[in-house]
DNA sequence: AAACGGCTCAACCGCGTTGTA
DNA sequence: GTACAACGCGGTTGAGCCGTT
C-alpha cells in the first residue's frame, strides 16, 4: 500500500531551522489547545509547516519537560545498559530518561559513547570486545608496548597500565577463540540457540536489574569505567572478575545473529594467525603456552 | 586573520505501525 | 479484509560552531 510522502498537497511548507517567532506560535497553541491532530495543527496555529516538523519541533526541543545540558555518567552508564538489551531502540531507551529525547540519545550515543566504546576496544553493536583488524593494529602496538613494558622497570606505572590493557586484549581475543571452539565442537541443537535470541523485551519487567545501572555493570557488561585507558585507571581486579561473563545481551535476529557470529569467526581467525606470527617472530612461548 | 577539518545536534526523510471507515 | 490517513521511529543530512594549523 502506497502513502504519499508528508506534507506533498502543500510544496510552499516552510523547512530548516525554527524561529523564535514560530517557536512562540507552536508553544502558545499548543499551551492552548494541545496539539490534537498534528496534521491540523500546523493550520490552525497559523504556521507554515508540516505537521511533521512541528511534532519534531515539539516533542525535541520545546516541550517543557526536556532536560537540557549534558548526560550525567549516571545516565551514560543507562543508556550504555539499556542498549545493549534493547539495540537502537531510542525511543524506548528514552523513556528511561526522564526529560531525553530519542533524538538527543541518539546523537549522544553515535557522537560520543560509540567512539567512547570503540577506544576501549568494544563493539559498540554487540557490547563485545571488538576483534577486527584495525582494533587488532592498535592491539599490535600495545603488544609493544607491553612487551617494552616487561623489560622496564615494573613500577613504571604509565608502561605497566599499557600493558594491562594489552594483557587484556589479548585475553578478550583469546576468550572469542574459546568460545568459538566450544561452538564448533558441539553440533546445533535447539538446546544451544540463546532463549532470548532475537527477543526483544517488551516489558519493563523484560530487563529488570537493568534499570540498576551499577549492578548490571558490575555483574555483567564489561565495566568500562574502569578500563579508561585514557584516565589510566586500569583495574586488573575488575576484569579478572569479569572476564568469564560477557553475556550476549544484544537482541538481534537469529539470522543477523548467525551473520554476525559467520563473520566475527573469520576476523578472529585472522586475528589470532597474525598474533601467533608476531609471537613466532618474537621467539615467544606466550600463545603456545596459553594454548596448552 | 583566514582556511580547514572535525564535531554536534536540529531537522528532514522514508518506512513501518496503528487506527479508522 | 482493504484502503487510506496519521503517527512514530530510526537513519541520515547539513548548517553552524569550534579548535587547529
Amino acid at each position: 500500500m502506497g502513502r504519499s510522502p508528508c506534507c506533498a498537497e502543500d510544496a510552499n511548507v516552510k523547512k530548516g531551522p525554527w524561529t523564535p517567532e514560530e517557536d512562540q506560535k507552536l508553544v502558545d497553541y499548543i499551551n492552548t489547545n494541545g496539539h490534537g491532530s498534528w496534521r491540523s495543527l500546523p493550520k490552525q496555529a497559523g504556521l507554515n509547516r508540516c505537521g511533521k516538523s512541528c511534532r519534531l519541533r515539539w516533542t525535541n526541543y520545546l516541550r517543557p519537560d526536556i532536560k537540557r545540558g549534558k548526560f550525567t555518567e549516571e545516565e551514560e552508564r543507562l543508556i550504555i545498559n539499556l542498549h545493549s538489551v534493547l539495540g537502537n531502540k531510542w525511543s524506548r531507551i528514552a523513556t528511561h530518561l526522564p526529560g531525553r529525547t530519542d533524538n538527543e540519545i541518539k546523537n549522544f550515543w553515535n557522537t560520543q559513547i560509540r567512539r567512547k566504546l570503540l577506544n576501549l576496544g568494544i563493539d559498540p553493536h554487540t557490547h563485545k570486545p571488538r576483534t577486527d583488524l584495525d582494533h587488532l593494529l592498535n592491539l599490535s602496538q600495545l603488544l609493544c608496548v607491553a612487551q617494552l613494558g616487561n623489560l622496564m622497570n615494573p613500577l613504571d606505572t604509565a608502561f605497566k597500565l599499557q600493558a594491562d590493557a594489552a594483557e587484556l586484549a589479548e585475553t578478550q581475543l583469546l576468550q572469542n577463540l574459546m568460545k568459538i571452539m566450544n561452538t564448533n565442537q558441539r553440533n546445533p541443537t535447539p538446546q544451544n540457540i540463546p532463549i532470548n535470541a532475537g527477543a526483544v523485551p517488551q516489558t519493563s519487567s523484560d530487563y529488570q536489574g537493568v534499570e540498576n545501572p551499577l549492578g548490571y555493570v558490575q555483574g555483567g557488561l564489561i565495566n568500562y569505567e574502569n578500563l579508561d585507558i585514557k584516565n589510566h585507571q586500569i583495574l586488573s581486579n575488575s576484569f579478572e572478575q569479569n572476564e568469564n561473563q560477557l553475556p550476549g545481551l544484544v537482541s538481534i535476529s537469529p539470522e543477523m545473529e548467525n551473520m554476525a557470529e559467520t563473520a566475527q569467526d573469520s576476523s578472529i581467525y585472522e586475528a589470532w594467525e597474525k598474533l601467533l606470527m608476531e609471537d613466532k617472530a618474537d621467539g615467544g612461548s606466550y600463545w603456545k603456552e596459553i594454548l596448552e
